[in-house]
DNA sequence: CATGAATGAGGTTTCATTCAT
DNA sequence: GATGAATGAAACCTCATTCAT
């Protein structure tokens, strides 16, 4: 797991600027490739291909395929920690945090959805390359912290009830957003109807609002 | 997918014990392999060492890898869906009733944890072959009817409020089951403790039949 | 090269109807298959497939691919002798000899295209069934007399010219029939037209027959 | 069909040496190997053995078994259409050069065994892989406008008589010649002689060539 | 007479990876 | 920094053939 050089986008030194470009071909290049195919299925080749390089440079910047892969999922988290960021719960009240912070998880998954298919690849081989990360403790979501803090409000405005555990309804709210999209194609295959619908989409989004909602008021 | 003259479980006429031994054993053996490794992840090879066969075998009873792998996942639902037949959720009380099912769902992924690989990688694979299955609509779950008539009863006893949707309430607690179990070890490695361990185990279950009841009680 | 029991076409003592009939339906479907793949790319399982009848069975008559592969051969020679044996060149004269033979020649590649995909498997592997065949000498065509004494005839009424071999002439009236039809594919293929088109085939026969005829013509 | 680049004969920038002469290799080998067992007779295996490379760099040049029998055939008629360059019809007289025509087909057919079961093989596949290539019009030979003009002069000349079809007459010394090698080693052991003996080689290039005289001059 | 079950060897093709420049 | 050439190992799959009944 030796990141060559450094990682591209925190260079400091200014590094030859082809040398970025192509680091991050090869991981844009990567996580589409993983997405679509998972670890296993995803070709070293077509990585190259859809990056527009040579494979020789794949292993020159990212070592071998089990790194590339773990370098994607860094990225990755990455991502979805910086989008995060830009929720601001703190400052609103709280069953509109709550509705917002049910909405931003839906359409992150949404408009994400190699995350949910990177996710599933790297549990299938039990977190093997994240366990091997040295910025596993990055990828802890600021989220929890800020639903705690949520919570703690509504219950002191009397809205919602004692005894929620942040950690759980943070788990709770991503499993209803995650599992309807994850699980769409083998849903809707054998319910036999499109769950992918706009009106099906926004049927779900108006329950899991209302199922969390319902959980927290008292 | 043709499976040779009849599926191996229907069999009526006498035919050879080694046949239906040896096809099951197959099918077992692919289960364990397909739902540890994935579909392009799995080794044929390996899963004819696995059922003690030759590998000639797999393909004269199931024509090729993704045939089998439809084979595996045509008997893991209809696994589940024997399990769902020996609940009897019309002869219980509603409230019992939901936590019946959240329950069940909850005990059913976490001992067989290869029907969540296993559907993890079709759904990878946007449901393909599950689409070319002849035996789909025999894979719908009799759960969405009898959760319909259970909350159906629970309005009608004044117990839980109205206009909840079956569908999208069966879907929510598989949801929150599955995600739990499918994400454990990448949430166990973020988070920095032991998602699996009883403790928690017991706190999971215990959350979601509070969420799901906090959401269908009045 | 056992052939067990007996040529089914040749049985004398009343033996089982179904035997010879299978072994008659394994010849056909031999010949189809062989003829259309060549020996290498036939399938035993397919000619069982097309036969009827299980794939066993071929071994218990005819030893092995190679020993079938011959019986279809001979049958086959055995086929052309017999259609021969019905032309009657000596009781005709010898101008219109020569065209019936040339005619017949054609025709007969022509409705039995097997015949020359066979031959061309066996030329590709340098005669060594044929070789081995103890029949071998039934398939001399009579042919090669007939046409001596037609050519005889010709001198001896003065239309022909002396000094034709009758040897080399039936080689090469199969030649002229057989190359046309036996190379047509890439011939059109290259041409860049339908060498098969009825004129085409018209105009084809008229030529042979002026060519064999130009030279054997005093 | 995706010869890399360009054909190794036409590359004009300096590529590695060692590429061109690893396809020059490959083809020669698989050429042989085609030749001597047919498409599906022939094994990959030992065509990497015979090119002394490895087996991987054949799919890594030419794509596929069937790819790499397009490039053979492409390659052997290229080879036939650069000796018949070499002939010059046009600046002999007529019945010199009709001789001339005669002689090259067989001795060519002679010299390159491998074109004749090349050929077969093609023909055998009803021409498939010739029907994919872009090099097709290539490959028609230039010997039958030639021909024409041969017959053109010897008809002013008053050797020859009209309407004979340069076409059909091409294909008939292809005829003669081709058939008598292709099917050399069936009628040898029909005949229970040797044709290949070189008196009996003698003898057929004499009859061929007065069979086509005969049939041309007046 | 006939067959379904089973197999070892080997077929084409693919793969991650390294070499040489 | 970048690349085309090359490879050993192993993948999926196929084949002629035999076993057991």
């Amino acid at each position: 797991m030796k990141a060559p050089k450094d990682s591209p986008t925190e260079t400091l030194e200014p590094r030859s600027r082809d040398a970025d470009r192509s680091q991050l071909a090869i991981l844009a290049a990567a996580r589409e490739e993983f997405s679509q195919l998972g670890l296993a299925g995803a070709r070293m080749d077509s990585i190259a291909t859809r990056a527009g390089l040579n494979k020789r440079l794949i292993y020159y910047y990212f070592g071998s395929k089990d790194d590339l892969f773990l370098a994607v999922l860094e990225r990755t988290y990455a991502d979805i920690r910086e989008a995060e960021q830009r929720l601001h719960l703190d400052e609103i009240e709280p069953v509109e945090a709550i509705r917002q912070l049910v909405s931003f998880t839906w359409h992150y998954y949404l408009e994400h959805p190699e995350f949910i298919t990177l996710l599933n690849s790297e549990n299938l081989h039990r977190a093997a390359h994240l366990k091997r990360s040295e910025r596993i403790q990055e990828m802890n979501s600021p989220l929890v912290q800020l639903l705690d803090t949520v919570l703690e409000r509504g219950r002191r405005e009397n809205l919602f009830h004692a005894g929620v555990d942040p950690v759980q309804l943070y788990i709770s709210i991503a499993s209803l957003c995650y599992f309807y999209l994850s699980n769409n194609h083998t849903l809707s295959a054998i319910f036999g109807r499109d769950l992918r619908a706009p009106k099906a989409m926004a049927q779900r989004l108006s329950h899991m609002t209302d199922l969390v909602l319902g959980y927290v008021l008292r």
